[in-house]
DNA sequence: ATCGTTATCGGGAACGATTGCGTAGAAAAA
DNA sequence: TTTTTCTACGCAATCGTTCCCGATAACGAT
């Protein structure tokens, strides 16, 4: 089954005119006369003529399109900037291709070399919670490829980065536990090699070193799956439950994570805050339709979105090489809910 | 800033050899001697050569890419479905270009010309709230280009489809509503314009009639915008609970819809079920962590990316035209929680 | 009458890869 | 020695588009 658009070639045999002339009649040319732009044009339009961006493509060496790579779709968070890539990428004429890495490594690879090979104009990219070689961005990064990346981020390779203040956040988020009489707060969080991971574990350990609280190694647990596993959320929760100081509270970090725990917590007939409080990381739409409704952190997902493919277009264009990158820091959002407040 | 790859072209080059050579080289031509072949192969590799294929697409008419229109990827059902065209997609080699039509019919026809002019091999559609004139798509299903309709289909265009059975998940929600008692069952759903909307509607409407209940077109209210308007929800659920027969009980359809109602209700202090009752079309994947716990018609929204990107790419593959289509009914699951169960 | 100018348009190369066809050179057959 | 037969490669067209050059005609100026 094939489907056989128009080309200029047609519009030319049909109107007795060369494809040059038929092109420049198409682009508004000067050097063309106003009877033929108009006879040129009427016939386009009459036929639906679209040009073959295939054949603009291999002519301009540009897609027109920018690849993204996350870990996965079905995420609030990653649906959200997705959905901030698209709202500039569309107003500025390009194509977003989206694949997930599923947080593997090897898929990560594949689909970067996968985006690459097809041209895409630039990355978007925030990494596996696996990824620890870099080889794979460097080297494109190297040959002139453009890319951004997001969230997750690395800084083996200099470009421009949008994140968030995930110390401050977590910080944040520590202290209010504090503050609410909690003493025992433990950590649920990604996989330690992402940047996200270092920076909230920072964030929540100086919170409690500075409100006279000791920081115990074994109130951190690491889900390397970034929580798309059931299994290590339940793994990690038991794990703090088996402890013989039980914690009281513990803040949770990423959208699966945290509804995970609270699915966990449930399923343990445990009550939320009374046995134990939560503050999670999440970007649900719905955080007040939750028993408890839950305290969580918002990322600004969209603006990310948005931000990031302001900067990676910004580079695409550019006219001489892009020498000075900058790192856009986002600012979280808090909100108190019941999850992590005692009642008196 | 310019990326550029290395072409055949250069390795003929290097080699003092023509591309014709290289080319085939790279193929493994039996016409090439396994010297040269073995001395471009080592040097492709050494160099990290990929074959352009946008210049293979160009050559070939087609682009191993398939265009995905929904409504919007932040959206349980849909990212979910998105996930089983990607699954399926990425196996067969085809890259997935997504695009949202945000409910709205302009957007969706921008859209489609965009992919269709992107030269995608095929279109993977669910159609918008808005949308009644099937032109757009006629015109270049017409023209041969493939197209697959999932979820909110169509009966204008004669191709595969991929849908559930509206009608009997309908009929069996209201059906369990009325086996609980409840006796003034109202229905909250998405436009009009949709198929979903119809077979649902028909669904509820048969399950009152054949339980000695009467269908009440007041009880009946429709979202144009699928939901994607808060202030939509909340003022079908104010006029819903204006009526003197206030309705005890309520099936919403749509993800949107369904935690929209359950927010207006909860912010105007009902309780559920025991003010009034909910049951709702949702693919959440937190239905046991709200408050109440939700009763839901599940669409098996990842099976559905997948049975309809197979259909597609069958069709594109296909030598033949292809003449016979089929219309896929999947089925959905029904989730009784606490949302819908009067406590006695 | 000759030249320059301007307005309009066409020819053809280029982008990267594939592929049918042609052919040089060597080996084999006559 | 001559002819045939392979082997192993190059040439050039092709896909749709743009754009650098040229080409042509009309027209006014000298």
């Amino acid at each position: 089954m094939k489907y056989e658009p128009v080309t200029i070639k047609d519009i030319g045999k049909a109107l007795g005119l060369s494809t040059s002339t038929v092109s420049r009649a198409l682009r508004g040319s000067y050097e063309i006369s106003s009877d033929t732009k108009k006879q040129v044009l009427e016939y386009a339009e009459k036929v639906n003529y679209r040009p073959n961006p295939i054949a603009l493509s291999l002519k301009e060496r540009r897609s027109s399109s920018i690849g993204v790579v996350v870990c996965e779709i079905a995420n609030n968070f990653f649906s959200q900037v997705i959905n901030g890539i698209d709202s500039i990428a569309y107003n500025r004429g390009y194509h977003v291709i989206i694949s997930q890495s599923h947080e593997s490594y090897e898929r990560e690879v594949v689909n970067v070399h996968h985006l690459a090979s097809r041209s895409v104009d630039g990355l978007l990219v925030s990494l596996s919670s696996e990824t620890t070689d870099m080889a794979h961005f460097i080297n494109l990064h190297e040959k002139g490829l453009p890319i951004v990346f997001f969230d997750r981020v690395t800084n083996e390779i200099i470009t421009h980065k949008v994140i968030v203040d995930n110390y401050k956040a977590a910080y944040e988020a520590t202290l209010h536990l504090i503050k609410n009489g909690y003493k025992k707060i433990a950590h649920i969080t990604s996989s330690p090699f992402l940047s996200i991971t270092k920076e909230r574990l920072e964030g929540y350990k100086d919170a409690l070193l500075e409100n006279g609280l000791a920081f115990n190694e074994k109130y951190v647990k690491y889900c390397s799956h970034g929580g798309m596993i059931v299994e290590e959320i339940e793994g990690a929760l038991h794990n703090l439950l088996k402890i013989k100081q039980k914690p009281d509270a513990f803040v949770t970090a990423g959208d699966r994570i945290t509804t995970g725990s609270l699915t966990a917590i449930k399923n343990l007939h445990l009550r939320v805050p009374e046995d134990i409080a939560l503050v999670g990381f999440s970007n649900t739409n719905i955080p007040e339709l939750l028993n408890p409704t839950l305290t969580t952190i918002r990322l600004p997902a969209f603006e990310m979105g948005q931000v990031a493919t302001e900067l990676l277009i910004s580079i695409i264009e550019s006219k001489r090489p892009v020498t000075s990158f900058e790192t856009r820091v986002l600012q979280t959002e808090f909100f108190v809910r019941e999850s992590s407040v005692k009642l008196q």
